[in-house]
DNA sequence: GTATGCATGTAATACGTTACATGATTGT
DNA sequence: ACAATCATGTAACGTATTACATGCATAC
């Protein structure tokens, strides 16, 4: 059952390769170049990834071998791996993933356009925003219990902490505009009256 | 020169036994039970660092062994682990401090406040906020070189990053004036004119 | 002929995760 | 008698990091 979890680094090779074959140093490139380089470029994470996904029977490759330098190894996603990876994207966001995965969550959205339909934007963004105001609720009573015995510096951050939910609760409502029900397509106009 | 540096945990551990001397136990707990459960509390992760710390010399234990349980090992800050932590928090925040270590940069401030002046959180706090600046310039040329091409759902997911850095800014300059040059203390009243 | 870009990889090391082990005390 | 709490640890495993290796093609 439990389909092998794959890391952060192996959704975010999966994800770039389901939307176009790929190769290694394409993916290389992608991670030293774009806002993506939340992951590392190094050779030494990416390549192995790739091997594990292979092995996996997440991706495959194959040796574009066209005349001039050392062939490439361009991989595509196999249906396993599209199916696994549209159970990531898909999966409801949880309290574990605003504190211990914040960075993946951006990625999983972005990922989730190339793959669900606006039911999926609108449930992913929607149950994004109740966690957060679950999670600064608490952050917020925890402020309070701490105001007489903490420091200054810890209460700032602290509150620099509740400040970063509260703005990517404020987006996540935002974006769910892009999503409103009856729209059929684009963010255009206020919704249904 | 290059004093071995400690990893996240370890900066994490380190700071808090500097700030009272603290058990393995105590610190799961707080791991558990604060807005710090960004860090595991499993044993496997706390007690290996713990070790590593002590054989570094950055922290030493001694053996509480007060009558009723198993025997508490409590461990406090030597002064090179102060010196360590002094040297991490004081750093100036750069670049890759934003994209690849965003959760360090409250634990520094946090730990900041029992260690620097005034001064060190004013200029912790500035250049944070120029380092934003800048990054959130970066992203947002990106976001307009990719209009054409990206999906909806990568320029959200972009956008998204933007707010959080621009969050970030807004809270380093409020924190600002908690510091302000000439302030006796605390936050009160506006800036001297 | 030297550096830069394309393109793939390996080796050593250290670290975190999960799960398990141990054992005493206190509460029901 | 059993569970929970205090308290410390170990073992197996997988993975990321850093640094190095290789080799051809093109530009200066």
């Amino acid at each position: 059952m439990a389909p092998a979890p794959l890391t952060p680094l192996g959704y975010a090779l999966l994800g770039l390769v389901h939307q176009q074959p790929r190769s290694g140093y394409d993916l290389r490139r992608l991670f030293e170049s774009t806002p993506m380089a939340y992951f590392s470029s190094s050779p030494g994470a990416i390549y192995p990834a790739l091997d594990r996904l292979e092995r996996g029977g997440f991706v495959a490759g194959r040796v574009d071998a066209r005349q001039p330098l050392r062939p490439r190894k361009v991989y595509e996603a196999t249906s396993k791996g599209a199916e696994a990876l549209r159970a990531w994207v898909t999966k409801p966001v949880v309290h574990e993933d605003l504190v211990r995965r914040e960075g993946e969550l951006d990625l999983r959205f972005a990922f989730l356009g190339g793959i669900g339909g606006p039911a999926d934007s609108r449930r992913f963004l929607e149950r994004l925003a109740t966690e957060i105001d679950a999670e600064v609720r608490r952050l917020e009573q925890h402020l309070a219990g701490m105001r007489a015995v903490a420091t200054l510096h810890g209460r700032l951050a602290l509150e620099s902490g509740i400040e970063l939910y509260k703005a990517r609760a404020r987006w996540a409502r935002r974006a769910l505009r892009h999503f409103d029900t009856g729209a059929r397509r684009g963010p255009r106009r206020g919704r249904k009256p």
